[in-house]
DNA sequence: CGTTTAGTTCAGTACTTAATGAACTGAATT
DNA sequence: AATTCAGTTCATTAAGTACTGAACTAAACG
């Protein structure tokens, strides 16, 4: 197994722990440790040794996530894919959706309590607003981010 | 169905998208919409309409990930579970361990090219300094979030 | 316009994971 | 010391998920 093989199996299973397919995981793993900047259909197929319809269903289950792109030109029936730096950017705001997932379970919990001073409720209560807080907070450091790149 | 039944069963899915078994969920769910302080294992038992052996595990999944704490008392040999609280506040924290784990996948991505000069060679290496940015930032919103607290 | 080729869809299968239920451990009760 | 009860462990079963391969669709080629 190459120092590549290798690595392509290690973004496989990252993705397989974060609940997504090992076979998505080693499409990404395939594309980022790509030196060409497009990868064909037919490329990922004798690369990762899959089947069509696995490469197909995979693919697209990460076209879907935005997190890479398709290529295509007239008078070439094949597709390309490449990473998409600007999603990969973007995990962390992916993250803080899941985070507002998160608050409005906690505020439903809440809600459904009859008393309402509890010190449980207290508590949730406090960690809604924590979580408010960050959401404003978090496009700030993008912000922030950009800026100091400009100098 | 009650509302609070309901409830439960939409932590649970929310746990499974997230790569958790839906009973872990549906536990965290029960505890969250409690009104009591602590509930039994039993109590637990009878709510989710679970075996003993599917409540054990997942009670213990959900400890080992510090989701929740368990009460013990002598003299008593149940055992009772309520939330963390402050493992739902390092929610973020642990979200942002996984950004780390991001990272190194795309370090060893970039190590592995044999052209350090390429386009996608550079692109990758601006996520890593955008990421090593944020790591170094979400310690501070904490600060920041504690001091404004306290007044 | 028939043939070739690229990619999709989907039924069948293999694999993985979770839940059950019963046997077991160990602590509390009598 | 024997019994009862709470929780764990584990083999079996059930459910869910992903991969394959073959049939299909649609676009390019000659």
């Amino acid at each position: 197994m190459t120092e590549k093989e290798e690595y392509i199996e290690k973004v496989g299973l990252f993705y397989e722990k974060y609940g997504l397919s090992k076979m998505a995981g080693r499409i990404l793993g395939y594309l980022l440790s790509s030196e060409t900047a497009y990868t064909s259909f037919e490329n990922l197929r004798d690369a990762l040794k899959a089947s069509k319809g696995s490469i197909s269903s995979n693919v697209n289950i990460l076209l879907t996530q935005g997190l890479i792109i398709k290529h295509t030109r007239s008078g070439d029936r094949k597709s390309y894919y490449k990473t998409s730096i600007s999603s990969l950017e973007n995990i962390l705001s992916a993250k803080i959706k899941s985070i507002t997932e998160f608050k409005s379970l906690f505020k439903e919990a809440n809600d459904l309590k009859e008393e309402k001073e509890s010190e449980s409720h207290n508590d949730i209560e406090n960690i809604i607003a924590y979580y408010t807080f960050l959401e404003s907070e978090i496009p700030n450091l993008k912000k922030k981010w950009d800026s100091q790149k400009q100098r």
